[in-house]
DNA sequence: CCTGCTAGAATTGGATCCAATCAACATTGG
DNA sequence: CCAATGTTGATTGGATCCAATTCTAGCAGG
């Protein structure tokens, strides 16, 4: 049963009934099952990365309870697998795990964004300083690609990919395989923030200048200039994000 | 049954059977099991910490197969909550995970090691400059008393506690849980390279003397020399793996 | 003698079932 | 009328059972 995720919804033995109307996640849900593929091996693994994409993307909203009998209903399985891929959501601390109690989405503050934003900068800067030297030209040419394409992105979902794949791509050289899946989780857990964000502000909070004149350091290699570029470049949007916050505070305070 | 974890392996229903001669970490468990105590409220997070101390520690040394049903024998419990535990030790890296072929201990190597360094420099010097302005003088005398109480310790596992406590306390006051929790994270990820770096090279390579300094730093407020110690500190470390990696290489490789 | 295939065992992934726990609600005594 | 308490429902934690996959050993054929 483990060949095909894909289909898995599909299976057909429970497909119609309950079209009862506290199921909260089915439409959320059902258009991320169809969208992530066949590339996953397992069941669990096929759960995790929906979910995962789910969460970050904010279709599952902060504060959620994650049902574990209506997800298995929603993914057309049992409880087994969902159980265990919320288990290794809570691992990556995208929701939380009360014994007794269930799975809830964690919610993020400004606080959190701004934890982030300095681990971020601490691992980030490293890597970027221990990549420059190596960086080959088809990464330069590559990291300028991505850049185009932010430019033509609409979706936000994809423009966080693409900011992630620019980013990695300037850090990829740093041979330090540990440290970049760290920064790589960290700038995951951004796409929470980055959604809302660019919903409220704009695409050009991108910041597509300084992405410009951080390619344009590391190819003179001057890794003093990067660095600096890429620590103004994540405290700009901490700044953003904390005027975001504080304009929502004082709506919701003022109203 | 999840009321007392630590009396579970004498529910005693498949107690004195099976003494197969082919069961490898009976001998190394028990102890662990009976170590961890009742703190526990769900089989799954007994099983998870005692795996994850038993592995931090070396007794479930890199590459062994994790097999899950030995392992539910060990533990008096059925297969479930090893499952379940074993997915967060993925997730935290401590375990491999490969699809129907099992859980394997991660293997260590230099350059395992020297990612950890690379992230703990990033990490901690971040977290350390943004403490050492709000640490209050008890914090200062705690961590001076964690000084000397490594110097008081034999035993390797609770050093490694206590080097991470003297870490922390000095990172506590930066104001950003989530960098603390990753740091601590690592910390611990740490203490699998300590553990066979100290019994190689003594106890002298905690480098106490680095962390006297740190503290004297700490106390005058002077964020740029407490940083610069910090990153000696680190930086001596990872250079002290390095020849002890080196001298083992040579011993193998020359016999 | 070596290579490829096949059948079996070992092991994990997933489903179903039962027990323990928690929350809310009704009930009863003060 | 209010508070403490027992009870019931929902939900998760854990156990057992079955299916799918991988590895291995043995055998046939070249």
């Amino acid at each position: 049963m483990s060949q095909d995720p894909a289909a898995r919804q599909s299976s057909g033995h429970q497909s119609s009934e309950h079209p009862s109307p506290e199921h909260r996640t089915d439409g959320l849900l059902a258009s991320l099952v169809a969208a992530e593929g066949a590339r996953a091996k397992t069941a669990t693994e096929f759960v995790e990365a929906t979910l995962k994409k789910g969460i970050l993307t904010g279709a599952l909203p902060a504060g959620m309870a994650l049902r574990q009998e209506e997800l298995a209903r929603e993914f057309g399985l049992s409880r087994m697998p969902i159980r265990e891929a919320l288990r290794q959501l809570e691992a990556q601390a995208l929701i939380d795990f009360l014994p007794h109690k269930g799975a809830v989405v964690t919610e993020i503050s400004l606080d959190d964004a701004l934890d982030i934003f300095a681990i971020r900068r601490a691992l980030e800067t490293a890597a970027f300083a221990l990549s420059i030297a190596n960086l080959r030209p088809d990464d330069l040419s590559r990291a300028i690609e991505t850049i185009a394409e932010i430019d033509a992105e609409a979706d936000p979902a994809r423009l966080g990919h693409l900011n992630r794949q620019f980013h990695m791509t300037l850090y990829a050289c740093a041979g330090r395989p540990k440290l970049l899946a760290l920064i790589e989780v960290q700038l995951a857990s951004y796409d929470r923030y980055l959604r809302f964000h660019l919903s409220a502000r704009g695409r050009e909070h991108m910041a597509q200048d300084e992405h410009r004149a951080m390619v344009e350091a590391a190819a003179a290699r001057d890794v003093a200039t990067a660095v600096a570029i890429l620590e103004r470049h994540i405290d700009t949007a901490a700044e953003a994000l904390k005027q975001f916050y504080a304009a929502r505070e004082a709506i919701s305070g003022g109203a």
